[in-house]
RNA sequence: CGCGGGAUGGAGCAGUCUGGUAGCUCGUCGGGCUCAUAACCCGAAGGUCGUCAGUUCAAAUCUGGCUCCCGCAA
């Protein structure tokens, strides 16, 4: 049996609360969890404390909340703690240099995607979006560039035809923790492996922006297909529609899946089916089908449930994007 | 007190501005048509209009408080 370690856990949303979970239950000690500083947050502005901080409390492990580590005094508390290594999952700060090397054994990090793909900020959404058959988790021994440091352990995780972001984040989200408790019970041995990464076939995984959440018609029907499941559960993929008083809506689509079309539909965005099942658009390539949708100030529905009362609103040969390009499309 | 949207029979909506006890689509139940049907036709049940208080002869509708939900922002 490997020895137990004293790790520093550091690390901001749930996914990051279920690697200190898996670390609690180890055999290893975690003599203090770094989250950042409580912000307001949710609706109302109340201070929230983060998943990390509520589950590290539940457990009375020391809580450590600085702003960041450029003082001296945050980073030689941190050196007082003695840690032989320091675990970082989603922190969401950076860290210097000198807190890189404070512990004993380094810092190491949990990263969403088979290094030296998809470096960055969302390598799971990127990875999806991307059509990639494949995703997983890097454990690597962090270094002063971003996510570019020595691999240690990697776990692959299929994507399927279905996979979300969400459906992804739950996946890795169990082999992230085993991953983590393999490799410490590697490095607690004192010999592991650095396999350094490959520089030139490396790729960078771009935060995500609201604006790409819009739905442009006409690109073909699986790009869309993995934009709409990359993009749940945040910013979820959206359309304008415009309604016959020229209300405009924003609707986000939660479920598709691809259908074929007979390829005569001289515009693309157009709705050449509707039933209980969904919505049939048409695309630069192909057609999808929309399942679930949510307009805004009410939840997620199915179609048939959304049908119900806006029957009137998605009718064979109509716009997607409602009445108004109707209007524009009569007019030319 | 961060901003905005919402709450109406089991589901989704209309009605609220211009107060006068509620309508549509779907579902459910019964009957009919059909070789048959998730299709069609006929009929029925089902709502103290989120909650508390106020204004009024009269409140789903106007006023104020509260609860919960959705989004923005973080």
């Amino acid at each position: 049996m490997s020895q137990a370690l004293k790790i520093i856990f550091s690390g901001t949303p749930d996914f990051a609360a279920k690697h200190l979970a898996a670390l609690i239950s180890s055999q290893h000690q975690i003599i203090a969890v770094y989250c950042p500083p409580d912000k307001p947050a949710g609706r109302g502005k109340k201070f929230t404390a983060c998943a990390t901080k509520v589950l590290a409390l539940a457990h009375d492990i020391i809580v450590e909340q600085p702003v960041n580590f450029k003082d001296q005094e945050t980073q030689q508390r941190l050196k007082s703690y003695n840690a032989d290594v320091m675990v970082v999952v989603a922190y969401g700060l950076l860290l210097p240099e000198v807190i890189l090397t404070t512990p004993t054994l380094g810092c190491i990090n949990v990263h969403g995607s088979i290094l030296p793909k998809w470096r960055g900020a969302a390598p799971i959404q990127r990875a999806l979006e991307a059509g990639d058959s494949e995703t997983g988790v890097t454990l690597m021994q962090m270094d002063k560039g971003l996510d570019t440091g020595d691999m240690i352990l990697i776990t692959r995780c299929a994507i399927t035809a279905t996979d979300t972001s969400a459906s992804l984040y739950e996946k890795l989200a169990v082999l992230g923790p085993n991953t983590l408790l393999q490799t410490l019970n590697l490095m607690s041995t004192g010999n592991y492996p650095r396999i350094a990464q490959d520089k030139d076939t490396a790729t960078y995984a771009a935060k995500l922006d609201k604006a790409e959440a819009e739905i442009n018609w006409q690109l073909a029907a699986d790009v869309l297909d993995r934009k709409i499941r990359a993009y749940i559960p945040w910013p979820v993929a959206q359309f304008t529609f415009i309604d016959d008083q020229s209300t405009t809506y924003r609707i986000r689509i939660w479920q598709a899946s691809l259908i074929t079309i007979s390829d005569n539909h001289p515009r693309v965005g157009t709705i050449v089916g509707v039933d209980k099942h969904g919505i049939v658009v048409s695309t630069g390539a192909g057609g999808i089908r929309l399942e679930i949708l949510q307009l805004p100030g009410k939840k997620a529905l199915p179609v048939s449930d959304i049908l119900n009362g806006r029957a009137d609103w998605f009718k064979v040969g109509q716009s997607i994007n409602g009445f108004f390009d109707i209007v524009t499309k009569g007019a030319q």
